[in-house]
DNA sequence: CTGATACTTAAGCACATGCTTAACCATCAC
DNA sequence: GTGATGGTTAAGCATGTGCTTAAGTATCAG
């Protein structure tokens, strides 16, 4: 059985889930850049820029290494393969449950062409 | 090119950055249910919980339908979609680069050792 | 050294979030 | 009708979030 509720999703999601934060995320996933560049395309406050960093920082979607007066920041995979896993096994359940109904369906419409009285009592 | 920044991914990832959301995505990901179901898991009043579905269904997360004085929840899968599929196109983003890099790096040691056979570092 | 660059820290503020309790409304069973 | 069931609405409150400006630190360039 999968872990379905670790609290670590917490802060990875609740990163996710500003608009600023997901473009820094996009800009990291093309590879690593300092404050600066990744402050550029927005039009906000350095400090403002450190906070939402931060915050990535805090959930493991980014990791960041200071050399001379630069930091150099890049994307950490795991925190995103983490969330999209969560994701996936959500989906993959309502898939199977749908399956199962789907089949059920199936097999009652077979029946009831048959005979129209036989019925399969599982629910 | 896809559309990296939609602003419809904010309220998903919102609603999905909450332990008892999760949880209740989870439960309807098994199937149907109603409020009182979905509540029963939680120690938290029942407004807590409505409260908490409706953030859910402002995402696009969760539907639901009132009949009598029972209201049926039930996952939306393609919200769940939207969030895995960006997920998914920014862990692509990076492997590509990494590969890029890696390509890059080969290329170069190949070329430092002028006459080296190609080797994959990436094992 | 002097000045510019690249952050960093601190404080403050408006608004959002995650609960609570109390009261209310609409079925459904009898 | 009465009462129980399932849910809804309203109000309030503590804490969190997303910015801001002002001021500070550390490095590098000349």
């Amino acid at each position: 059985m999968l872990n379905h509720h670790p609290r670590s999703l917490d802060p990875i999601f609740q990163a996710l889930a500003d608009p600023t934060r997901r473009g820094m995320v996009a800009r990291l996933a093309q590879g690593p850049a300092s404050v600066s560049e990744l402050a550029e395309p927005f039009d906000m406050s350095l400090p403002a820029i450190v906070q939402h960093l931060q915050v990535l920082e805090t959930s493991g979607l980014v990791a960041s290494e200071k050399i001379g007066r630069v930091r150099t920041c890049r994307i950490e995979p795991q925190a995103l393969l983490t969330a999209r896993d969560w994701l996936e096994s959500q989906r993959a359940a309502w898939e199977a449950r749908f399956d199962r109904l789907d089949a059920y369906l199936a097999q009652l419409q077979a029946k009831e062409k048959k005979h129209g009285r036989k019925r399969k009592s599982r629910a």
